[in-house]
DNA sequence: GCGAACTGGGTACAGTGTTCGCAATATTCG
DNA sequence: CGAATATTGCGAACACTGTACCCAGTTCGC
């Protein structure tokens, strides 16, 4: 009889030995001052296990594979939003809910890109989920129409937020004025906005204002927010 | 004078010395098939050198770093689209856009992990943003109008798709039955079913129908669709 | 023909996740 | 109180990874 494939299914340590000397939270906690401080890819096993001070291969009595990390780390930030409450009525609540979401990916980039698709089941993900349920509150709706209502919202969001990250890591990892970006953008510079293969993306790259913007993608946010919101209002009850 | 730093505006090998054994082409479809074959973390130099049947190091004649191997890639499967047309109307050309793009992910799942959030500047991904623009053709709207709309749609598409392929992999990697999924999902056993602390997410567990389907991806994702389109549609010309 | 530019590829290095084994330690049982 | 047993910390080792560096061989422009 082996372990449990899941780590929340596995208790965080027996009862015989002797007491071990951090937590799976330690564990989670100096793993994310990592990904904040250095990035994603700066959290390997030896960087996390320097950090608490400790042996490489001890983090695998709290860990049985970096992946378990990666979801501890997943729950670790969801418990950021632990004390917060929803507004009444589905749309005011949903739209909390987006904004929520995008604020703590905003606030630890490497979260979407982690857990893009893959359902966290740590205490901290399960109590989100739960909230998020209670958005639809009252308007006694089939389980079924609230997962997708759910299920459209966050797919906007985390495919907005992954959008928007890619951006920041892009206009960061070279810094370009917006001339050096169109100089730069096509096949062969000159060869996209001379051929006349790309008149659209050409008229785009010439007109777009919203780039210059810094709050550019604030707006964009809400406004394809609203959009989703709308769009799911013509198929839910007033309130 | 160093190289520039993206691949497309590197030429892809000099007029002087003896011609390349292979192209980019060659590495990008190499590495596809493996990625397609055994999963994207497959793909490494080492096994796309053999693949090719060259020596590792040869592959950096081709790409400077394995970035580029990846941005090769994802201009490679947008390439699979050439050649296909949208219907009229914005409406339409959306939808189609929209289906296309997850038919594409679908086909290699391991693409919108990979590109999820940059923009690929590649011919064949320049190509598709041209054709996805002409969705707008004949309703002279604003560039930043168009700008939002698509994106809008794509954050949507991308965040769908992420979540259904999570779904796929996880299904995957440990196939379980929907009563052992629901047996293992909590954080102990029976403390989220029984212990009143997530009454909504006991009852969406027990009821709901979806997860059973095996279109259900599909029906969520054209009703998701249909709704962004509708939230689209109050904020764009009727035809 | 000669030099410059270019390609193929072997070697080497720093890093990665993870398995195995062993000494030290705490708890439970006889 | 021992003795058996479970558990922890952790060093050594292994099979990988991306890629910098070097050099020999090839081909083109002059």
């Amino acid at each position: 009889m082996q372990d449990h494939p899941v780590i929340w299914m596995r208790p965080e340590h027996g009862t015989r030995g002797p007491k071990p000397t951090h937590s799976r939270r330690d564990v989670a906690a100096a793993a994310v001052r990592i990904a904040d401080a250095e990035g994603i890819d700066a959290v390997s096993m030896r960087r996390i296990a320097a950090e608490l001070g400790t042996g490489t291969t001890s983090l695998y009595r709290y860990v049985s594979k970096k992946d378990d990390v990666l979801e501890l780390m997943g729950d670790e930030v969801m418990g950021e939003l632990r004390g917060t409450a929803l507004p009444a009525g589905w749309r005011p609540g949903l739209r909390a809910i987006a904004f929520l979401l995008r604020e703590t990916a905003l606030r630890h980039p490497w979260l979407p890109s982690l857990t893009s698709g893959r359902a966290n089941h740590g205490p901290n993900s399960l109590w989100w989920t739960e909230l998020t349920l209670s958005a639809f509150d009252g308007l006694d709706l089939d389980t079924d129409e609230m997962l997708a209502a759910l299920g459209t919202l966050s797919a906007f969001v985390l495919g907005h937020v992954l959008g928007e990250l890619g951006d920041q890591e892009a206009a960061r990892r070279s810094g370009l004025t917006h001339e050096q970006w169109m100089e730069q953008q096509g096949e062969y510079g000159p060869s996209i906005m001379g051929s006349g293969r790309y008149p659209r993306l050409t008229r785009v790259m010439i007109e777009a204002e919203t780039p210059h913007a810094a709050d550019r993608q604030d707006r964009l946010f809400e406004a394809g927010l609203e959009r989703v919101l709308d769009g799911l209002a013509a198929h839910l009850p007033r309130n």
